[in-house]
RNA sequence: GAGAUCGUAGCUCAGUUGGUUAGAGCGUCAGUUUGUGGCACUGAAGGCCGUGGGUUCGAAACCCAUCGGUCUCCCCA
């Protein structure tokens, strides 16, 4: 029998962990650098903790863990009355009470709930670890991924947002992918939405233009019609979705559509605020990256103030990153009036996009500095200590396992990516020095022992 | 949850209208080569043709089922 992996899972190559490990590093250096600290939770939460705050499909797709302890023959009959229970979808806590956590928000939602008087608020914390999704596997999709977030919670201020703005341009731009930050308020789709007639419509609408890139105009338009808006309110619709040219222009002609409206104008200084902090900080180039995006929607669920999405410029792929704010989101565990502003950042997509552009440095792919050459018993005793003495310095060091003709030590080498050689054979064993190679230039020079410890590899 | 498509060597794939013993390239291992690699040449290992049933004198190929991969819709990162 060959074992094969779970569905929508991966195995990661050392190539492709040391890849990972470069977008993952440059994230925490970047979240750290702004001040935010990190934070782990468990691989599994209480199944009630999850349950219900992703909405009717979220909830379809979280992992359960079945219960010990139910082939217990004592206990067969009241597992088989439990399981019907789950049958008419009824509670399922004896069967099932903990699960695998779904995202990294909820979790934090909970840790900031039941920790809520001793964290100093602003709280910001990042946190980098796998979620788990029992969805179908596609392309860009699995059922293990990883998510960067950063959150901000107990401050009102839109000073997060522009911080947080700056964290997506600084980890795209080290990252070396070009990037287009879009930004949206979902005050502005409520006033679009107040503008159509009804608070209530505003889920349909968002649910609908959300797809305008996919499907197009005149889909949507029939998708808000099946959705029961009447044909001045699409027009409307039609209008805001039409607005174009740079972001002043936008802003101007948005301000004319709904700039009357309360929520509506409160949106439109929320974008305003940030194009005014920006430019200040950073250089010309941040507007190319920042624009406005009024079809932005971002799912349907906790957002009330500003929306991020991040796309990649010259990749066929979705979004690569995304966030918002968010007003209460650790009310449903007992602690109201806790806002928070938050982003994250796709891994699994940037490591798509960088593969296809090519920018990972060729660095990235090092492990082994060093191979000591392995030419007879006292020769690699030598060549053993010396490896030592290197490894305490920091670099990292091999010594061939055996004795074997040197075609096959360098091929090791090459294959490994290994960049320098150390040749001590007998000619150098008894000269007591040693041969450095550098085989990617095909250069070598004789060096004394003492002067290959002091080397800067 | 609905649909499409593909499963042949470690990897990428050939395999003719169903016909003897299933092939190639890459990779692996060994040798040419016991003091200088990437190249070249020679050779070897490696396969229940995803699995189970059926049709047939005969199946990798055709039919059914099943499992797995990939992709689309829904939803999402």
């Amino acid at each position: 029998m060959k074992p094969t992996l779970p569905q929508g899972t991966r195995d990661f190559s050392a190539e492709v962990v040391r890849k990972r490990n470069y977008i993952f590093s440059t994230i925490r250096t970047v979240f750290e650098l702004y001040g935010f600290q990190p934070l782990e939770t468990p691989a599994m939460e209480n199944l009630d903790t999850l349950m219900g705050k992703y909405g009717e499909e979220g909830d379809k797709l979280i992992f359960k863990i079945l219960n010990n302890g139910l082939d217990n023959p004592a206990k067969h009959a009241q597992a088989k009355d439990d399981f019907e229970k789950i049958l008419q979808g009824k509670n399922t806590k004896e069967l099932t009470e903990r699960a695998l956590r779904y995202d990294l928000t909820i979790p934090f939602a909970r840790y900031v709930a039941t920790n809520y008087g001793q964290l100093t608020l602003p709280f910001k914390r990042y946190q980098i670890q796998p979620v788990w999704r029992a969805d179908r596997p596609q392309k860009g999709r699995y059922r293990e991924f990883y998510q960067c977030d950063a959150d901000i919670v107990g401050s009102n201020s839109l000073l997060n947002e522009v911080e947080l703005t700056n964290i997506y341009y600084t980890v795209f731009k080290r990252l070396g992918i070009d990037v287009e930050i879009r930004i949206n308020s979902r005050k502005i789709l409520a006033a679009l939405a107040e503008l159509c007639g009804g608070a209530d419509k505003m889920m349909h609408i968002t649910v609908a233009i959300d797809k305008l890139d996919k499907i197009g105009m005149e889909k949507v338009k029939e998708e808000l019609s099946q959705r029961g808006l009447n044909a001045a309110q699409i027009t409307t619709i039609e209008n805001y979705l039409l607005i174009e040219g740079n972001n002043e222009e936008k802003l101007s002609a948005l301000k004319k559509l709904l700039g009357h409206l309360d929520t509506g104008k409160k949106g439109i200084e929320e974008i305003e605020y940030i194009f005014n902090y920006l430019p200040s900080s950073f250089s010309n180039g941040y507007l190319d990256e920042l624009t406005t995006d009024f079809t932005l929607a971002r799912g349907l669920n906790y957002y009330t103030g500003i929306i991020f999405e991040v796309k990649a410029k010259g990749v066929k792929i979705g979004s690569i990153g995304g966030g918002g704010r968010y007003d209460d989101l650790t009310g449903l565990f007992g602690v109201p009036n806790v806002p928070g502003v938050g982003i994250s950042f796709g891994v699994d997509r940037i490591y798509d996009v960088m593969e296809e552009l090519k920018r990972f440095p060729g660095e990235v792919q090092i492990g082994t500095k060093v191979l000591f050459f392995n030419l007879g018993e006292a020769e690699s005793k030598v060549a053993f200590s010396l490896m030592q003495q290197l490894r305490d310095k920091g670099v990292a060091a091999e010594i061939f396992h055996e004795n074997s003709k040197f075609d096959k030590q360098f091929k090791y080498a090459d294959k490994k990516g290994i960049p320098y050689a150390v040749i001590i054979g007998s000619k150098e064993l008894q000269q007591e020095n040693c041969v450095l190679k550098d085989l990617s230039k095909g250069e070598q020079w004789i060096l004394n022992q003492q002067e290959l410890l002091k080397y800067n590899f």
